[in-house]
DNA sequence: TTTAATAGTGTAATAAATACACATTATATT
DNA sequence: AATATAATGTGTATTTATTACACTATTAAA
């Protein structure tokens, strides 16, 4: 007998100009060989924040990722085995420092893959209803904000970041606005380093700045 | 026995000044007599939006009360007689149109009662933690916007609207920029009317026009 | 008629957002 | 060596929004 509640994770990336989402193909019944957000049943006496954690590991290989929860499911036809709540929750990571990590741990899963958000399998459950309220709150709480960050490379250059924000907002921007936004935030590093492999002109990487952040955030 | 989750209603008004938060004194075990926000238990086959109407009612007497889920809740030692998950809503409504009709329905419920957001008693459950966290919500979502005007009498004067921005927002703002503001957006009606029973200059009346409020929410 | 209490109004200064186009640089190709 | 390609990086003028700031007008009550 399963415990009451289950946790799924939406865990977002960026790559190629576009979101991408993380899915695992199910290896059990119900909805078995069909693609989906990774989550599990929480543990009888198991807080949901350790939860949320131990599900990624073991679904994804994943650790150590910070999830905020997004919101609670509860339709009564949700589950074909009766009404099961599901509270999703929602982590960004960064595409290239994770690609080689992803592997489940159970066996619960098959495998785990990316998928650009615009190009979706067939899911399980009611889960584009939760990847489709995930990116709803992406798009009105962060942009030019802090967790977008988790989403790039550790170094990245400003145009990979504005690729970020208009794959988000769903719209392009003008560059040199952007770039002058950017600047005014001043917590943005540009480092004496520059891209590397690309047959034109490199770009200047740039990076976090956290300390300067959390003390722009700290104040509004 | 009963069934996996509840459903807890952060019902928010705005009166004197202040932020109000309706209170139901509980007539049931665990934290019998104690104040608690209106929640119950969702039945084994109804949708969570129907429960939430059906749970406000009988706690409260109120009906059609529009609700946002809030989050979910979950802690192991929330609940004294284990872990029970519970989803809280927030809903905004009128002090003045509403102050009669709560009386609670069903008989889990001693008496509902508004309380002063900073004037609360002690609580059952994590129940500060879930209006805490409502205040958080309204404070990073709604200053001028939408829902904020169910916390408003229909007709209500630019005063009281400022009242609730600083009420909500903690701060004092300055009235001859608020109203720039406000006009800036436009989806106020000014009335032909003025507040009655002061005795001092009676001030204009407004209301919010839907029309245009949706006209310009619908861009941005 | 005076007092008390709140309503209602404008301007100047600063900051932020927008619209818009071309020279620069690194690599690959011939 | 010269050229083509593909993306980088930069500035200014205009409009719009935000901030700071103080007095007169109106009503009811004393």
């Amino acid at each position: 007998m399963h415990s009451q509640f289950t946790i799924d994770c939406v865990i977002l990336s960026f790559d190629n100009g576009t979101l991408q989402v993380l899915l695992t193909e199910r290896n059990e019944y119900p909805y078995k060989d069909w693609w989906s957000i990774p989550g599990y049943f929480v543990d009888k006496y198991e807080e949901m924040e350790d939860a949320v954690y131990r599900i990624c590991h073991e679904m994804t290989g994943l650790k150590n990722i910070y999830m905020d929860q997004l919101a609670a499911f509860a339709g009564v036809k949700r589950h074909p085995e009766g009404r099961i709540l599901t509270v999703a929750y929602l982590a960004f990571v960064q595409y290239d420092s994770i690609k080689s990590k992803i592997k489940p741990v159970s066996t619960y899963m098959k495998q785990a893959k990316w998928f650009a958000i615009n190009d979706l399998p067939d899911l399980a459950f009611d889960h584009l209803e939760i990847i489709n309220k995930s990116l709803g709150r992406l798009k009105n709480t962060i942009s030019y904000s802090a967790s977008l960050y988790e989403l790039l490379p550790e170094k990245f250059t400003l145009t990979q970041l504005q690729l970020l924000h208009e794959a988000i907002l769903g719209k392009t921007l003008d560059k040199r606005n952007f770039r002058k936004k950017i600047n005014t935030l001043g917590y943005l590093k540009p480092l004496d380093e520059y891209q590397k492999g690309v047959s034109y002109r490199a770009a200047k990487l740039y990076k976090l700045d956290k300390r300067k952040f959390h003390k722009v955030i700290g104040q509004g």
